[in-house]
DNA sequence: CTTGTTTACTAAACAGTGTTCAGTATGTTT
DNA sequence: AAACATACTGAACACTGTTTAGTAAACAAG
């Protein structure tokens, strides 16, 4: 009998929408504002009904967190048709701060705000995806060493000094952080250091 | 007769007790634990009492941040004796992780909690102590200019450019961003990344 | 078909949050 | 002494995340 097996399914089904629920709010609303009786009334349950199916409200922003890595990988998929390495490390920089100004409260979620990354700290577990995506960009700096273009002994520290960067001028921009800059000012800013960031990148790290 | 005066001082009194309450439990606690109620029982008045001193949280939040911003300048006037520019420009990175790791609750209100930013939005006021801080980096890098160190157009883009790698470190290890690597890992990475970057610049930058 | 048991769900409550407002008590002025 | 202004607060409002006791439906066994 088969019946455990849709009681399965029906299960996953109900986590499921509750996810899709939270993540429209969170898009539509901003994070901040979405709370656990919001999510029930917009799928038509009770709050007390999301508690079956989740711990807490952080185990909530966890799944919609994974899911939005997801959304992520999936727009850096076109970058590996690029052949040349550094092209290829500077497009993947380019797309990280293009998801992050298209889908500011998913990106809040995915590297910036702490509650998902509590549900991590109970169980002892290893942020996962934080690792699949930053194991993407060593690979990337990898490729850059075997080309010729980097010379440096370990890629992992050289991909955690590009992360740093790219995301230092995301986290600012989104926590409002360029706020001392007349609104076109920021834009190019942000471009022209980035650029900058690339050229000092292509001529130091050799 | 002296009585506004007196008034006006016994006000800007109770906004620093006020100030001084909330940054001590702010400390204590992590700021998100930290209610209108819990600063007012610790300075002995009501809720309600808090209001007539200031407007709402986010002006509290604004107050805390200014005062950081002091402290902070404090532990950077030390590197204006350090002859070369480019050492002065890496002991200045060096102290804003430092204060960082050493005042994360201070560091959160000043550089990414988004709060205290949104008492600036209805003033439609410029974030002066940011102005501040991101200016002295200015003046650092133009230094590097002077000196040959740096060959670039535009100090303000190198100056984002600096502020975002170093920004973005922090960034990443206090919003647990870095729980993909293990315990000792993390600093090793950090540090590295971090002397990576600026001989990077050296070479880089000219 | 009728039991007993498990499952799915919810109303209501608990303890907290930021904020407002009517009312009081004190200080100052006339 | 009467009138007014200031400083403060208790209580309320509309929320928040989370728990619990209780209900109704689905299922299993006799």
């Amino acid at each position: 009998m088969g019946i455990i097996e849709r009681k399965e399914r029906e299960r996953e089904e109900m986590r499921r929408l509750i996810v899709e629920g939270a993540r429209h709010l969170f898009v539509a609303n901003g994070y901040e504002k979405v709370s656990i009786r919001n999510i029930a009334e917009a799928i038509e349950y009770s709050p007390a009904t999301i508690y079956l199916y989740f711990k807490d409200k952080n185990e909530i922003l966890y799944a919609v967190h994974s899911q939005a890595f997801g959304k992520m990988m999936e727009e850096f998929r076109p970058i590996f048709t690029i052949d040349d390495p550094f092209e290829r490390l500077v497009e993947m920089g380019r797309r990280y701060m293009l998801f992050a100004v298209e889908n500011p409260e998913l990106f809040d979620i995915m590297f910036i705000v702490t509650a998902p990354m509590e549900t991590l700290e109970c169980r002892e577990d290893i942020w996962s995806e934080g690792r699949i995506a930053f194991n993407m960009l060593v690979q990337v700096v990898q490729d850059c060493i075997k080309a010729g273009i980097f010379k440096v002994e370990d890629a992992e520290v050289a991909a955690m000094m590009i992360w740093s960067n790219i995301h230092g001028h995301t986290a600012l921009f989104l926590r409002k952080r360029m706020m001392m800059f007349p609104e076109e000012r920021r834009q190019v800013l942000m471009t022209e250091a980035f650029t900058l960031f690339c050229d000092t990148m292509k001529k130091g790290l050799n």
